[in-house]
DNA sequence: TGCCAGGCTTCAC
DNA sequence: GTGAAGCATGGC
């Protein structure tokens, strides 16, 4: 176990954020299965957190994993104070992050992701893991690691449509196998100029700008990644006049989260 | 029961 | 180059 003070950080906030479909809440906490590994965390008091690992563990994935070697006040402080909606969605989002995920696992997350609502991109994705991952054994029981391109690249499409995939179930498989082959290497891409990313992103099938954006922006930490879906196009045309604003295209994925976290909530009456 | 979902591909024009 | 139709299936 691990206490540590970190500021700025709401667990239950990023496991409903949308970013990320393998945490789930948990009595005052989360459960997540990332990089191979399960961990529980907990929100004690006065902005103290528990973590259900050793200290090196903590240090050495979960830090990065959760971001929290950055202090998220350079991010509300670039917003403009007349922009009412931004200054709302940050405040209304505060403890927001951008997690560091895989590349592999974001990219299938994604693809998936089109045409589904939240709750069916959760339970797909978790029948990927089950049908194709890796067993992890818990005090809690078995839960199962997020499939590597070569176990999901033997998988058929027959067995993919078992997990509710429908038509993105060979745009799966493409994705696969061009990253089990070799054909597209995600690991030389994190070293790549943003565009040439999104660029080789979408030469898999059925991968076009958003789920590229979402890729660049929760795969490889580019916060300059402006995934555009149907929430922020609404945001983009009722908020900003159909322009999303320059001043803001620096850490453009990281306030458009915010923006798409707001714009779902009920409260948010800014889009209608 | 019917509608909608963190879009993309295809095909007119 | 632009715009609209079609797409499989789960969740509410």
């Amino acid at each position: 176990m691990v206490e540590v003070e970190i500021q700025q950080l709401d667990l239950a906030a990023i496991a409903q954020s949308g970013q990320c479909f393998r945490m789930s809440e948990v009595e005052q906490g989360v459960k997540l299965v990332a990089k191979g590994k399960f961990l529980q965390v907990w929100a004690l008091e006065e902005n103290r957190f528990r973590f259900d690992c050793s200290l090196q563990e903590y240090e050495t994935v979960w830090r990065d994993y959760f971001d929290l070697n950055t202090d998220y006040q350079i991010y509300s402080a670039c917003v403009l104070k007349k922009d009412r909606f931004l200054q709302r969605a940050m405040e209304y989002g505060r403890g927001l992050r951008i997690l560091n995920q895989e590349p592999f696992e974001m990219l299938i997350s994604f693809i998936i992701s089109q045409r589904k609502s939240i709750p069916a991109i959760r339970t797909a994705v978790e029948c990927l893991a089950q049908h194709f991952g890796s067993p992890i054994q818990t005090s809690d029981g078995t839960v199962w690691a997020f499939p590597t391109p070569q176990q999901l690249a033997q998988a058929s499409e027959e067995e993919l449509l078992e997990c509710g995939l429908g038509y993105r179930a060979k745009y799966v498989l493409d994705a696969a196998q061009k990253v089990a082959s070799g054909q597209l290497d995600l690991e030389a891409l994190g070293n790549a100029p943003d565009d040439i990313l999104l660029q080789q992103l979408q030469t898999v099938a059925g991968v076009g700008i958003k789920v590229a954006s979402c890729t660049a922006l929760f795969g490889y930490h580019r916060l300059k990644a402006l995934p555009v879906d149907v929430w922020i196009q609404r945001v983009i045309e009722k908020v900003y006049h159909g322009n999303f604003p320059t001043r803001y295209e620096k850490y453009a994925g990281v306030l458009q989260q915010y923006m798409f976290y707001y714009a779902r909530c009920p409260e948010c009456d800014f889009l209608k």
